[in-house]
RNA sequence: GCCCGGGUAGCUCAGUUGGUAGAGCAUGCGACUGAAAAUCGCAGUGUCGGCGGUUCGACUCCGUCCCCGGGCA
C-alpha cells in the first residue's frame, strides 16, 4: 500500500510553507485539501500558493473549480484520489478542512448526488419554516436520522432531508452502511500553534492581503453576482470586503471583522484535529510552533522530521 | 464654575415598588459523514466608579468625591 502524507492545521499555522519544503526536499506533489483553496477566483484572500511556488514544486487542486460550482467532500476526495494516484513522488495532502481528510482516512457514505429540486426544497423549508420545524418533519418521515440530529442544526436538518426526498431512504440509514478508508497508509503532521500567534498572525496577514489586492479579487468575484450563499462567496473576506466595497463599513472594520471570523475558525480546526484522529499515534506527529519553512529547524529537530516523512511506519 | 446625562461581565447595555445581578456579542470547551472558512451544543466571569450614611438588608434611596460625554457660561 502506497504511503501518503497529510499536513493539517489551523488557518495561517504555515501548514502550506512546510508542505512544499517537504515536497522539494522529500520529492513529492502538494495537493490541496483546503475547501476555500479549490475556487480559481480566490487566490490572495484564502491564501493560496502562487504561481512561483507552483513552479517551484508540483502543486494539486488549487484554484480548480469556479466559485459559481461549489464543491463537495465527495467531489474532493475523488479528485483528491486521483491526484494521489497520478502525482509523481509522495502524495503531501495540505490543508485544514478536517471532513476532507476524514473522508480519505476513514472514509465516506457512497450516497447518491441529490436531486436539485430536492434540493432546493430543502433549502427552501430552512427559510420558510426554520430548522426546528423541518426537523420535526424529518422525525415523522426518517427518525433515525432525525434522532442524530440536533433540531436547530440548519444545515444538516436540511441535508437529511434533501437525502431522504431524493433517495427515499434515511441519511443515517446510508451513513451505517459500510465505508471504505482510501487505500494509502497515512502520515500525519499536525501544527497546533497557540492561539495568541496564530490572531496575531492572522492579523498581519489580512493586511497584506490588502496590499496584495484582496479587495479587487472580491470586487471581480462580486461582479459575477453570484448567489451569496454559495461556499465562495462565504470565505472569511469575502463578505467582510463585500460590506466594505458597498460603503457599509470601513477598510479598518472590514479587517478586524475577518481576522475575529479567522479567530474563530482556527479554534473549530484545533478542535477537529486535536480530538479527530488523522492516523495512529505513532504516524502522527504534532508540533505546537507556526512554521516558517524547513529552514527554522536545526540539525537535530529536521533529522528526525525527515525520517519520520520518509519512514513508513 | 454651573446644569443635564452616564459610570454594572472583555465590549455594548438591561436591571421591575430596596431582598448582594442578566442578555447579546466576545472568550473557553466540545460535536462534526456530500455547503464544512459551514452548521450546531455546552460553560464561566462581576470589589454593580470610590468613600460615607439611612435600613434587618442598598446596583437600587441620601450625601460627598472621582471619571467620561453633552450643554451653558
Amino acid at each position: 500500500m502506497r504511503h501518503a502524507l497529510i499536513v493539517a492545521g489551523p488557518t495561517c499555522s504555515g501548514k502550506s510553507a512546510l508542505a512544499m519544503d517537504l515536497a522539494e526536499r522529500v520529492g513529492g506533489t502538494v495537493i490541496n485539501a483546503d475547501s476555500m483553496q479549490v475556487y480559481r477566483e480566490l487566490r490572495i484572500v484564502t491564501a493560496r500558493p502562487r504561481a512561483a511556488d507552483e513552479a517551484r514544486v508540483p502543486h494539486a487542486l488549487y484554484g480548480v473549480r469556479p466559485a459559481a460550482e461549489p464543491g463537495s467532500v465527495a467531489w474532493w476526495r475523488h479528485a483528491a484520489l486521483e491526484a494521489m494516484d497520478a502525482c509523481v513522488g509522495l502524495p503531501i495532502l495540505c490543508g485544514g478542512t478536517g471532513m476532507y481528510f476524514q473522508s480519505l482516512t476513514r472514509g465516506i457514505a457512497e450516497i447518491p448526488q441529490p436531486l436539485p429540486h430536492a434540493r432546493e426544497e430543502a433549502r427552501a423549508l430552512l427559510r420558510e419554516i426554520g430548522a426546528p420545524a423541518l426537523h420535526a418533519r424529518l422525525a415523522e418521515v426518517d427518525p433515525g436520522t432525525a434522532g442524530r440530529l440536533g433540531a436547530s442544526d440548519s444545515q444538516r436538518v436540511a441535508r437529511a432531508w434533501e437525502v431522504w426526498r431524493s433517495t427515499g431512504r434515511g441519511l443515517a440509514d446510508w451513513q451505517d452502511a459500510t465505508q471504505r478508508p482510501a487505500p494509502f497508509r497515512f502520515s500525519a503532521i499536525v501544527l497546533d500553534p497557540p492561539r495568541v500567534d496564530l490572531r496575531a498572525a492572522i492579523a498581519t496577514r489580512f493586511d497584506a492581503m490588502i496590499t496584495e489586492g484582496a479587495v479587487a479579487e472580491v470586487r471581480a468575484l462580486l461582479e459575477q453576482d453570484l448567489d451569496p450563499s454559495l461556499p465562495a462567496m462565504r470565505a472569511v473576506g469575502v463578505p467582510e470586503l463585500g460590506a466594505y466595497l458597498r460603503r457599509e463599513i470601513s477598510l479598518e472594520d472590514a479587517a478586524a471583522r475577518a481576522s475575529l471570523a479567522s479567530g474563530q475558525y482556527i479554534k473549530r480546526q484545533a478542535t477537529w484535529f486535536r480530538n479527530q484522529s488523522l492516523a495512529p499515534p505513532s504516524r502522527l506527529h504534532t508540533i505546537h510552533a507556526r512554521i516558517a519553512g524547513l529552514e527554522q529547524f536545526s540539525e537535530r529537530e529536521l533529522t528526525p522530521l525527515l525520517n519520520f516523512v520518509q519512514s513508513e511506519g
